[in-house]
DNA sequence: GTATGCACTTACTTTTCGTTAGTGCCACCC
DNA sequence: GGGTGGCACTAACGAAAAGTAAGTGCATAC
């Protein structure tokens, strides 16, 4: 943010005010970046500090390898989580969030309480929709 | 949540705590349901009342007919949001968000504020890593 | 010296998604 | 009064994404 953009740099799609509604906003990818598949997971799975490659697909049940570096590439590249080459013997690597990183991962770690809260309410709601269905 | 659930109809994989890292928890279906590729833009496109089908899918920038109508049907199922059909000349169908849903919608609001207040940081982001990879 | 863990990548399959078209009914326009 | 468009979907099909399995090179543990 020390450095301005060019005007000329800002394309047509590219609007000033943010709006993850438009499709082409930066802030819709970084959305779904966020909030896709494994995105919540990853993020709030780094929340108590720095983690390890195996161990955080150790932590989110059901992620494949491909997925997990997959997500943790793009997110690294938004600027949500930060890698670390630790050059001890042998080396390993740390996963950990920046500080935008962290303010994403305390809204959904809020999300994520009134999600798992609601289980209850949900399945009931699931029975309900399912018997209306076969009825 | 008047009647209670007998407990043989408890599984093996159906946790007493509810738990989203958890591949089978029923938090972790309604997490993919409020955060999968279109979950969260409908879920906050409902958040000021009453919206009819195509209005909404006017708002969201992007999605299709077919998708916005599974999204909507998972997150009924799910009691986030409820369809109404009104018995008006001719009749429309309107959707809304249950109690659940606002406070869903709560939380998502505030992580889309975060988003995009973060779009110049994140564009940074992105050209910095994308010229560490092209050298 | 065999097995396992680490942090990935690649090839292949399956699932999901997006695109297009079609449905029946009604209102609006000229 | 015949054409156009909106409404709220569903169905069929090709394209994109995700899941699965195996391979990589190095290092420690047994």
């Amino acid at each position: 943010m020390t450095d301005a953009r060019p005007l000329e740099d800002f394309g047509p799609t590219d609007a000033m005010v943010a709006d993850v509604f438009q499709r082409d906003c930066t802030s819709r990818q970084l959305l779904e970046a966020v909030t896709g598949r494994w995105g919540v997971l990853t993020v709030v799975g780094l929340r108590d500090g720095a983690v390890r490659f195996n161990a955080l697909r150790r932590r989110i049940d059901g992620v494949s390898e491909k997925m997990l570096a997959q997500t943790l590439q793009t997110l690294e590249r938004d600027g949500v989580v930060v890698r670390e080459v630790r050059a001890t013997i042998p080396p390993h690597v740390e996963y950990s969030l920046t500080a935008l990183g962290r303010r994403v991962a305390d809204d959904l770690t809020r999300l994520i309480d009134v999600l798992e809260g609601a289980t209850v309410e949900v399945a009931a709601s699931q029975r309900a929709y399912d018997a209306r269905r076969d009825a």
